[in-house]
DNA sequence: CTAGAATCGTGAAAATTTTCACGTATATCT
DNA sequence: AGATATACGTGAAAATTTTCACGATTCTAG
């Protein structure tokens, strides 16, 4: 353990919810304890490799045993800071945001989506799996009341950075975006991209063609 | 220009669809010229990275000048093997399915979306975006005729490793999942994630709680 | 035509990340 | 109880990735 000192790499931060969540499904399977090799296997990680960025927050595991489950998921959750949830915003109602508000994955695993805002005024007021569409013009004002830090940004491509400005203006502090563009924004909001194609192109690199 | 024992790093090959995608936005607004520190200004990435980057392909600028954006597109195009499209598949055709299949943003960036399925008797024949909803059972025989090398997956958890199982074996080699569980995939295959729960938990650890 | 500014490509250095391998603790089996 | 197997945590080594900094080329302005 050495955490006074040093920060901690973003790159071990990252693998942290990859772990949490081979932790959980373990936990559903009704497994009481794991390895690092178990649980490297999983993921295709190395044992070590999962054994060294654990190490870094504190001593998890006991020798000969491995790790209890839902001890270390309990660890993760603290380290992560997802012992609450987190509320969280979507901008855009389109196929996108719709979707995103119908997923079940965020539920218990640390956000309620509580928010959805759009500008076509056909949408406004309507609802999607039971939460209410904002209109835009109030995005300020409910990001600010409502203290939310985090945001999805299901927007078209031509407005995100507008939308972004807004959002970072009113409060906001991580974002998740799908608009296909790289955001500018100061130094203390993060943003995280997910843009399929992007992805897929980097696959395509390795495929034979034809 | 070293390709020739060296294999490239992945972690280079990553970064050249982002490079391309801030290059396609710059002949969008018409600028025929970019040099590796404007590009990296918009990207957040330092110059040197991406003149490395590059050079590891060839020499592609031209010093006091930078690069010529058309040209270079073209040639990332190449690298990446996008000079064709590539034909898709979605399988599952739930709110995620819906949103994937009616995105743009997959034209003329070396994707088109070619089927979709699903197993709910309810949708299949039915067409979201003009494409025809087919029926699982169909999965193999249509992916093997097609020689589809790529699937996007938005199925739920539960069977997603089942449908993997099936699509590899039919002959898919590059796999986008949004399932949000860790694939078991031979060698020769290709997955990434898209798990926008695992970003957000990255996100959280460094936001301040309240 | 010349001086000065811009910018590439790259070998070397620095920084970061991963893997190795071993001491130590715990559990199991006979 | 003792022998054997399991498996953590970690300092050191290895591998990978990023940054530095400079020679060389090209463009611009006077």
């Amino acid at each position: 353990m050495n955490s006074l000192t040093t920060t901690i790499p973003d790159i071990v931060i990252g693998r942290l919810p990859v772990y949490l969540r081979a932790l959980n499904h373990m936990l559903d399977e009704g497994k009481l304890t794991t390895s690092s090799q178990e649980l490297g296997r999983r993921l295709g990680i190395s044992s070590a490799q999962i054994r060294k960025d654990l190490s870094t927050f504190g001593e998890f595991g006991k020798q000969g045993t491995g790790y209890h489950v839902s001890y270390l998921v309990d660890q993760l959750r603290q380290i992560l800071k997802l012992t609450n949830e987190w509320r969280v915003a979507i901008i855009g109602a389109g196929h996108l945001g719709h979707a995103l508000t119908y997923y079940q994955g965020f539920e218990h695993r640390g956000f309620i989506i509580s928010w959805i805002f759009d500008t076509n005024p056909q949408k406004i007021g309507k609802k999607i799996n039971n939460l209410l569409i904002q209109p835009m013009e109030e995005l300020e004002e409910t990001l600010k009341r409502e203290k939310t830090k985090m945001a999805i940004l299901a927007v078209p491509a031509i407005v995100a950075q507008a939308v972004t400005d807004r959002i970072v203006e009113a409060g906001v502090r991580s974002i998740l975006s799908y608009a296909p563009i790289n955001l500018i924004v100061p130094p203390y909001v993060q943003v995280r991209y997910s843009d399929p194609v992007i992805q897929m192109q980097h696959m395509t690199y390795y495929l034979d063609k034809e």
